[in-house]
DNA sequence: TATTGTTATACTCTATAACTATA
DNA sequence: TATAGTTATAGAGTATAACAATA
């Protein structure tokens, strides 16, 4: 979200000798998946991470704190200002889990569905004005192959580089 | 880079109804990305950034700064600290322009060329790991999907929400 | 002892503006 | 007037550690 705008292939680029257009392309990506659903989603605190965390309220039954960084990769004690701003905002609810009298469930509340409701179709054009040099079929192959690729991220703990600061 | 370990399509994950996952991929594998490289690219400054800022400079012929910034999506200001600790250690030079004597154009030297030559194996490594739940062909998909997909974010500048801020 | 959630602090990024030297 | 590069400052975002309540 700096002042910049996005640069890919311009008339000097060769081609890529090493590894390095997966990092490239994502990060282009996900810059202008945020600054889109940003705007997309201008009713909500948060930007697009309020959004992902709503998403992810109604998705998943409701969740509880931990579970919801866990899932969006966000620190837990970030996730309690978010959670503080959509609550003020009326958009969530945080309940008693009675099963854990420590855990908060975190239950969306009626205007809070609305609005994710009527989000979703701002979000839906933007994704797709994102991938607007992929065909329909492309952007289902693209969509499918992302979330195999993130979901396969689980059961490698142990072995990658980020295991040793995720354990800790 | 936070003490959470990614946490995906967990047993209760129901249908995306929306279309979050998208982002959530996105965010899932940059992350994962951004901590493998800057492992396997620890000998560097600045992580997988510095990385990718000197592949760029292999790849396209000496770039300027302005260049490097607008192509990374990295604001200019810090373009000038980022290259400011690989010339400090020697991976690369600024020299004139004769075309333009206000800019810089940045230059691998032997000791960079040779540092990335060695990381871009540990690299290749760290980018299949990532990609560990698609088998090679999908892999080549997905790439060339992400490519294309961001490649085409140049000339919708007058239409999307970024352009407000980009344009500034 | 480990975990959920909260708070406070420090640190790291990033954005903004101002300045120079060129064009 | 606009652009390349630099620098300084402020702000947003993030990590770290400590704590209370519960498991």
């Amino acid at each position: 979200m700096s002042g910049t705008t996005v640069h890919p292939t311009p008339a000097r680029r060769e081609k890529a000798t090493g590894p390095s257009p997966l990092g490239w392309g994502l990060t282009a990506l996900l810059r202008e998946w945020g600054a889109r659903v940003k705007a997309a989603a201008a009713d909500l605190p948060q930007g697009s991470r309020g959004y992902q965390v709503l998403r992810e309220v109604i998705d998943s039954q409701p969740p509880n704190q931990a579970t919801l960084a866990a899932r969006l990769g966000i620190d837990r004690t970030v996730m309690t200002y978010l959670i503080d701003s959509l609550v003020e905002s009326g958009l969530v609810e945080r309940t008693p889990d009675p099963l854990d009298r420590r855990a908060r469930r975190i239950v969306i509340t009626e205007h809070g569905r609305n609005t994710v409701n009527e989000i979703d179709a701002h979000v839906a054009e933007a994704e797709s004005g994102l991938l607007a040099a992929l065909d329909p079929s492309e952007r289902e192959q693209l969509l499918g192959l992302i979330e195999r690729a993130a979901g396969g991220l689980v059961h490698d703990d142990e072995r990658c580089a980020t295991a040793a600061r995720a354990i800790d």
